[in-house]
DNA sequence: TTGCTTGACGAAACCGGTTTCGTAAATCTA
DNA sequence: TAGATTTACGAAACCGGTTTCGTCAAGCAA
C-alpha cells in the first residue's frame, strides 16, 4: 500500500526483471518480421476465413520459428477465455481423496498443459463459502470454469455455477430428479453400483450369507450409488435383505469402528461386512484387534476407494481401486469442451473400479451364529467394561 | 482449431455468456461516475502521489461502493504482474507430504485469496521436465514465482529460477556451501535438527542407551539436518555414537522395513530407532509384527512428519508433527513479499514440529544382548527363511 | 465492357487497464 | 506583483492482443 510511487521506485533487488522477457516475440514484431499487419496475423493464428491459405501458412511457420506464443492474459481481456481450470478445494470435506489428490491433480494438469491450459486452485472454508470463492474467480476472469469433485445428491455448487453460466463438470452425479438433471450437466462418474454389486457375489461366492454395509451420508450422490450395488448384489446373490445389517452415514474411521462394532453386536451378526470407504473399513481394524477376530477369517471386510493407507494395514484392505489420474485427465478433459461450447449432454463418461484383492475378505471360519457366541465369550472376558 | 470463424458462430450453447459479466464495472464507467479521467482513477487507485488525498479518498469510497475490482490480468499486461503462485507437483517425487498435501493447498490459497492472488499448479514428470514447464508458465507469465517444495542439497530448481530472475521461496534450506546461499535465498524451513535431537533424548530418557538412525535420501537437505539432530541428541546425552546403528538413504516403507531388519540383526541391535519419516517407520511395524516384537515395549521407535497414517497404526506411532497448513500460508507470504521486492536476505523463516506421543516408544523390556537372544530365538523358531 | 461479387488484407477501434507527458491553476518565492 | 514552482488532473500513448470495417484488386456473370 505503497502512500506514493516514483519512477525511480522500481526496485532494482526485485526478483523479476521484466527486462528479461523484453525479447519475448510479440504479435506486433512477428508482423513486423512477415510485413503484413498484426491484425491479419492475428487472424491467421485464430484461423479465420479471410486470410488466404497460403498467408496462413507462412504465418503459422513464422510463429513456430520465431517461437511466438501468445500472451493469453491479453487475449483473454477481449476474447473472456483464460484458459485456466478452477478447483476448489473444501477445507471442511471429509475426504478420502486427500490420500490421492496428489494423482488427482497431476492428472489434471498433465493433460491440460499441453493444451496450454492452466489449472488454479482455490479453497473454501463450507459450500457457503464456495459460492463466494467461485464468483470471484469468476468475475475475475481467473478461470473459465470449474470442476466439482465429491458431487452431492442435490448439489449446490453445481446450481449456483450453471445458473451464473458458468461451465463446470461434475465428479459423480446427481440425484436422478435434479432439476436440469437432463439438458445441462456434464459429469464423469466411477460407477460404484457394480463394484459393490460384484463386493457382494464375492463374499457370497466366499461362502458368506450374512453381509452387512456400512454406508456413506447420504447427501453425497457416491453413497447412495453404491448402497444401490449392495441392495443389487444381494439380489443376485440371491440373500434376504436385512435392513438390520445396513448402517448409513458413516464417515471417519471412528464411524467405522462404532458400526462394526453396532454390527457385530447384533443377535445374529454379519460374517462379512463391505464398507463404503476405505476409511471407515480402517475403523474395523482396531474393532477386530479388540475382540481378537482374525479379519479375513473370523470377519470378512472389503472396502472401496484403494487408498494406498488401505495397503498399509495389516493384512492389506481388500478394496476396489478407483483411478484418480484417470479421473483427473478426463474431467479436463470434459470441462475444456464445455467451455468451447460442446453440449454437457455429450459429455459424460463412467469408469469402472479395479478389484484389489487384500487379506482381508476369504471364507467365514464361523457361521453368524458362532461368532456371535464368540465375541459375547471375548466381550465377557474383557469385563465389558469398554464398550 | 476451427478452420474458420463468423461472427454468427458463437455458440448460444457456450457454457459462459460473456454477456453475463458485461454488467462488470470497469474502470472507465468508475471515472465517468465520479467525473475524472481512467488515467487519474488508476493512478488514485495504486497510490500515485500525483492525485490530491481528497481525490484519492472519493475514488476509493466509490470504488468500494461500486464494487470495482480491476480484472488482474488486463493490469499485467502492462505491470507484467499476474498476482498468482506457481507450484509444480513432481510426479516422481516421493512424498509424504502427499497424505498432507490438501493441508498445504489451503494453508497457501487461504492466505493468498485475501491478497487477490491465486495459486497455480502445475506438474513435472521429473526435475529436467521441471526447467521446462516453469519456463513456459514464467514466459506465459502465468505465474510471478514458485513455491518450491522438498528441497534438495544442491536444488537445481533454485538454481535455474534464481537466475532467470524468477522469485522463489524454498521449503527447506539449501547446503551450507550453495553458491549465492547468503545473498539471493528464501526459504521456509521446520526445523528438524532440534526435533531429531529431542528425540533422541526421549529414548535416553527411557532408558535406552542403542539408539538406532534410519536416514532419508541424502540429497535432500532435510535428511542432513535429521541426521545432524540424531548425532547432536547422541551428544547431549552422552551416548557414543555406532556409526553401525546408523542407516541411510532410506524412503520407502519397504525400505523401512530393509532398515531395521538390517539394525535388528546387528550382534548388539539397538533397543530403539529413530526413523526420519513416518514412511519408513511404518516398515518397522510389518518386521515387529512378523518377529513377534511389541513396539514400545521389546522396541521402541520414534519418526518424524506427524502424518494421518502414522495416527492409524496400531499402537499408533510416536512422530513430530509438521505444520503443513501453517507452511504453505508463510510460504506464500514470503513469496508474494519477494515478488514485490523485499530482499530475500530477510525472508527466512523457521518453525518446529510438534512432538506428538504414541504408543511405539517406551522405557525397553530388554537390554541390547536379550533383545538379540530373543530375535535369534524367534527367527530360528520361523525356520529363517523369509530372511 | 460493365457492374457485382468475392477474396484478402490493412487501418483503426477496441478490451481494461497503466503510465507518460503536458498544462492550467494554485502556491510560493523574491 | 511578476516569475518560478508545485499541485492535481486530463489527454493520449501504451501493453499485447482481437475484431470490425473499409477498400482495393481480381474474378465473375451478363
Amino acid at each position: 500500500m505503497g502512500e506514493s510511487k516514483h519512477i525511480s521506485e522500481i526496485n532494482p533487488e526485485s526478483g523479476m526483471n521484466p527486462h528479461d522477457f523484453n525479447g519475448r516475440m510479440t504479435i506486433s514484431k512477428l508482423a513486423d518480421s512477415l510485413a503484413l499487419s498484426k491484425g491479419t496475423v492475428s487472424k491467421a493464428l485464430n484461423g479465420y476465413c479471410d486470410v488466404s491459405a497460403e498467408t496462413k501458412k507462412r504465418v503459422i511457420k513464422a510463429a513456430k520459428q520465431l517461437g511466438y506464443r501468445p500472451l493469453e492474459h491479453a487475449q483473454a481481456i477481449r476474447t473472456g477465455r483464460i484458459k485456466s481450470i478452477g478447483l476448489v478445494l473444501q477445507k471442511d470435506d471429509y475426504d478420502g481423496y486427500n490420500f490421492f489428490l496428489k494423482d488427482f491433480l497431476i492428472g489434471i494438469t498433465q493433460s491440460i498443459a499441453s493444451l496450454g491450459w492452466t489449472l488454479t486452485v482455490a479453497s473454501a472454508n463450507s459450500y457457503d463459502d464456495f459460492q463466494e470463492v467461485a464468483s470471484r474467480l469468476v468475475e475475475q476472469r481467473k478461470v473459465d470454469g470449474f470442476i466439482l469433485p465429491r458431487t452431492k445428491v442435490y448439489d449446490r455448487r453445481y446450481a449456483y455455477l450453471t445458473e451464473m453460466g458458468v461451465p463446470n463438470v461434475l465428479f459423480g452425479r446427481l440425484h436422478q430428479g435434479f432439476k436440469d438433471q437432463d439438458t445441462s450437466v456434464a459429469w464423469y462418474d466411477i460407477d460404484g453400483q457394480c463394484a459393490f454389486a460384484d463386493a457382494v457375489l464375492r463374499m457370497s461366492n466366499h461362502g458368506h450369507s450374512r453381509i452387512g454395509f456400512v454406508g456413506a451420508p447420504s447427501h453425497y450422490t457416491y453413497a447412495q450409488i453404491r448402497e444401490g450395488g449392495y441392495l443389487l448384489g444381494l439380489a443376485e446373490a440371491g440373500l434376504p435383505l436385512d435392513k438390520n445389517l445396513i448402517v448409513s452415514n458413516m464417515q471417519t474411521r471412528e464411524d467405522g469402528e462404532r458400526a462394526t462394532l453396532m454390527l457385530l453386536s447384533l443377535p445374529k451378526p454379519p460374517t462379512a461386512i463391505i464398507f463404503t470407504t476405505d476409511e471407515t473399513a480402517i475403523g474395523a481394524y482396531t474393532v477386530a484387534a479388540r475382540l481378537g477376530l482374525k479379519l479375513g477369517r473370523d470377519l470378512s471386510i472389503s472396502a472401496y476407494d484403494g487408498t494406498a493407507r488401505g495397503g498399509f494395514m495389516m493384512p492389506v484392505l481388500t478394496s476396489y481401486k478407483v483411478n484418480l489420474h484417470q479421473a483427473g485427465s478426463r474431467l479436463s478433459s470434459l470441462l475444456i469442451n464445455r467451455v468451447e461450447g460442446v453440449k454437457p449432454q455429450t459429455l459424460r463418461e463412467v469408469a469402472y473400479a479395479e478389484f484389489m484383492k487384500g487379506g482381508t475378505d476369504g471364507p467365514p471360519a464361523l457361521n453368524s451364529n458362532q461368532l456371535a457366541e464368540k465375541i459375547s465369550q471375548l466381550t465377557m472376558n474383557m469385563g465389558n467394561h469398554q464398550y
